[in-house]
DNA sequence: GCGACATAGATGCAATAGCATGTACCTGTT
DNA sequence: AACAGGTACATGCTATTGCATCTATGTCGC
């Protein structure tokens, strides 16, 4: 006669707890954000990340290959997204000539403009959503334990 | 002649740094449970959380209002969600005798089964991928840090 | 140089998410 | 009772995502 197990989880409490709180933050200050960038008729997270690695990189241009590692998007979607910046006017592609088979996309002046425009925007949500919640020690320290989860 | 400020930034170092941490982290982890429940054969962790808290209700049954406030679901994609637990035979719809426009989510045998057959591949997958980085005081830290972000 | 395999990127198609709106029904006011 | 909201849920349409696969090129061993 075996014990009835109602719950039968061999993962301690503090482990779920902190999953539960890693997902429900993630969605709550994302959905936040998102919410203000979209209030200020500006595009998506996503357009931003790709616009910032570019604007960072030398000459503002990147291979897809590089952009997809620096900013964990799928392929088949970045390669959708840079179509549709393309569509805007906010990067151009180039042919590779080194690499026969690579493309370099370029951010234009209009693409450097929406990254600035989308980061007044954006660095005030961050401030709002998460600056406002959390004070400098607190933030280094959940960037520390956050950090011990990605390696 | 004014100093070119080659990072406008407002926001603390630490602020954006424990954001991007939050937003990777949530990423990696849950893209590698999924890929733990797919491998499985089992669908993915937004069914888990419907099923789950039907499970845990009085007699497995919630109106889709209360689910979506439990999940942060929108009301749109857990109308449809339910629609395809039900195609699947997890869960039934019931009208709603006291409330004319309600309808009653309820859990089957077989959403019951799956949820528990989900459980077992999901709790290893926390163990695999939260419960081996963080240890618990780690984890109740963290945990605790998350939760300053959602109130 | 040729074949086998890897890498970079695109794309057709099915599934899901987002948005706006529609349909019922409820609740309060006059 | 009639009306004016408000709440609960569904749904048509479009946009995005996910998956599998395709094309083109590069690399390596022989």
């Amino acid at each position: 006669m075996s014990e009835p197990t109602d719950t039968p989880c061999p993962v301690p409490a503090s482990i779920t707890a902190a999953w539960i709180g890693l997902m429900r933050a993630q969605r709550i200050v994302l959905a936040a954000i998102e919410a203000d960038l979209k209030a200020a008729g500006l595009p998506p997270l996503g357009w931003y990340d790709v616009l910032l690695e570019l604007a960072r990189a030398p000459e503002g241009r990147l291979r897809p290959f590089e952009i997809e590692k620096r900013t964990l998007l799928t392929q088949y979607n970045l390669s959708r997204l840079i179509d549709r910046l393309e569509g805007k006017g906010l990067v151009q592609k180039e042919l590779s000539g080194e690499d026969g088979r690579g493309r370099w996309v370029v951010i234009t002046q209009d693409g450097r403009a929406m990254q600035a425009r989308m980061w007044t925007v954006y660095s005030r949500a961050l401030s709002d959503h998460v600056g406002r919640k959390l004070d400098a020690s607190s933030a280094d320290a959940l960037a520390g334990l956050l950090a011990k989860l990605t390696d």
